[in-house]
DNA sequence: TCTGGGGTCCTAGGACCC
DNA sequence: TCTGGGGTCCTAGGACCC
């Protein structure tokens, strides 16, 4: 499906000069589920979930026969099987979702330089240099999604316009299967009629805040009073909407971004009051933590326990340590530490660790001596060994033989 | 209907320094 | 004795996005 739509779309921008709309916004089309199909392709044309069949789980991705049912991304699962009893619940697996991922950005690398990820499945790239190369924008589009399509045999949606805000709206609005161009004086036109919702940065709180003063369309936001609008969102707030409800939008596609923080949580199946099982999770997910700071090569500054209580209140405490470290033993003491002086007792439904202020080593002055070198020795010869024969090979001494019962019972794996 | 896991950005208050 | 304003860092929470 969806097909005829992106041939439709593509006739109509046939004519258009899209030399004002280098700005491309490429989204994968229900991604993961997508991915799945390509290893069962016998399930193609099915209301298809992914997600983990169980009860505390969501949808992670839904095909778009599932789609029909009111099933999408982040409905529980529980009520996703209520709407659509026939779906057929596929687990994820994020190591071919990253295979897939490397594919296509890869792709867009030969494009342009220009290219920004946005997570696992989206990307911005400025086509402004491609010209002489690979044509017009629009051709650079048509370009992309055909290699996208042969090279993976998985479907995208590209919107292109002049700045990033119009052209994720329009790969949005394209989807799936489709290309929509929005050269530079057509923006206002084709934002205003559009509603709130579409806004970056509108969720649903932000939305019905909106809507209680009478606003509905991006139009209406344009056009609005200034100190109504603030009044709504405040000051910051009600600039952003007012530049974004114009097509005003300076940001610039920045290649090779680097992340600001790197975290892990869990969400147990079953509340947890045991102080031994929190701290087990902690050590996991503090470990976790830390071989991805190793692999990017940075230190944390700051490190942050994050716990969500039965009833759902959400509390971080985060304390900023003397000495950055990429050490899962350090990370676990401070998390450890924090948990003793704020934890008392109260069944906890998720537990999450997250490093903050991410430094280089060569930004910090070298310690003249090291009391963590013994460590370091020991958890780089735990990531050898992990990447030689793979995850969960090597573990602390105090997760071994905890797996079976310890290991969340909800997790990342089946 | 009952809410995952990975993130980013913004706000606001308090400490501290000049 | 009572009183400034600006700048920066730290912390906590919340909205939002994919």
């Amino acid at each position: 499906m969806g097909k005829q739509d992106g041939r439709e779309r593509q006739v109509t921008v046939g004519v258009i000069d899209s030399s004002t709309a280098p700005i491309l916004h490429v989204d994968m089309d229900a991604f993961f589920a997508s991915v799945e199909l390509l290893d069962h392709p016998e399930l193609v044309g099915k209301p298809v979930i992914v997600g983990h069949n169980s009860p505390r789980s969501i949808v992670t991705a839904a095909t778009y026969e599932a789609r029909k049912f009111g099933v999408n991304s982040a409905l529980p699962m529980a009520i996703a099987l209520r709407r659509c009893p026939q779906a057929i619940i596929l687990e994820p697996h994020y190591e071919r979702y990253q295979h897939y991922s490397k594919q296509v950005f890869s792709i867009c690398d030969e494009l342009t330089p220009a290219v920004e990820r946005l997570g696992i499945d989206e990307a911005f790239l400025d086509v402004s240099g491609a010209r002489s190369l690979f044509g017009s924008p629009q051709q650079v589009a048509e370009l992309l999604r055909a290699r996208v399509r042969a090279e993976t045999g998985l479907v995208c949606s590209v919107g292109a316009a002049a700045t990033k805000y119009v052209a994720k709206v329009a790969s949005g609005l394209s989807k799936p299967d489709g290309l929509l161009v929005i050269p530079r004086d057509e923006t206002v036109a084709f934002l205003h009629p559009l509603p709130i919702n579409k806004l970056w940065g509108v969720g649903a709180k932000t939305e019905e805040v909106l809507r209680a003063r009478g606003f509905s369309t991006i139009g209406q936001i344009a056009h609005a009073d200034v100190d109504t609008l603030r009044r709504a969102v405040g000051d910051s707030g009600a600039r952003r909407l007012h530049d974004l409800a114009w097509g005003r939008d300076d940001r610039v596609v920045h290649a090779g971004a680097e992340e600001k923080s790197v975290g892990h949580e869990v969400t147990f199946s079953t509340d947890v009051t045991d102080a031994g099982d929190l701290r087990r999770e902690l050590l996991r997910l503090s470990n976790m933590v830390a071989v991805r700071l190793r692999r990017h090569g940075v230190l944390t500054r700051t490190v942050v326990l994050k716990l969500r209580y039965d009833d759902f209140t959400t509390i971080t405490r985060s304390r900023t340590i003397a000495e950055p470290t990429d050490l899962g033993k350090i990370v676990y003491d401070e998390v450890r530490s924090i948990l003793e002086s704020e934890w008392a007792g109260r069944p906890v439904r998720l537990i999450g660790v997250r490093g903050e202020q991410l430094v280089h080593p060569d930004g910090v002055a070298p310690a003249l001596w090291d009391d963590a070198a013994d460590w370091r020795e020991a958890e780089s010869v735990m990531d050898a060994a992990s990447d030689r024969f793979g995850r969960g090979a090597v573990r602390p001494a105090a997760l071994l033989g905890h797996r079976a019962t310890e290991r969340p019972r909800l997790g990342q794996r089946d």
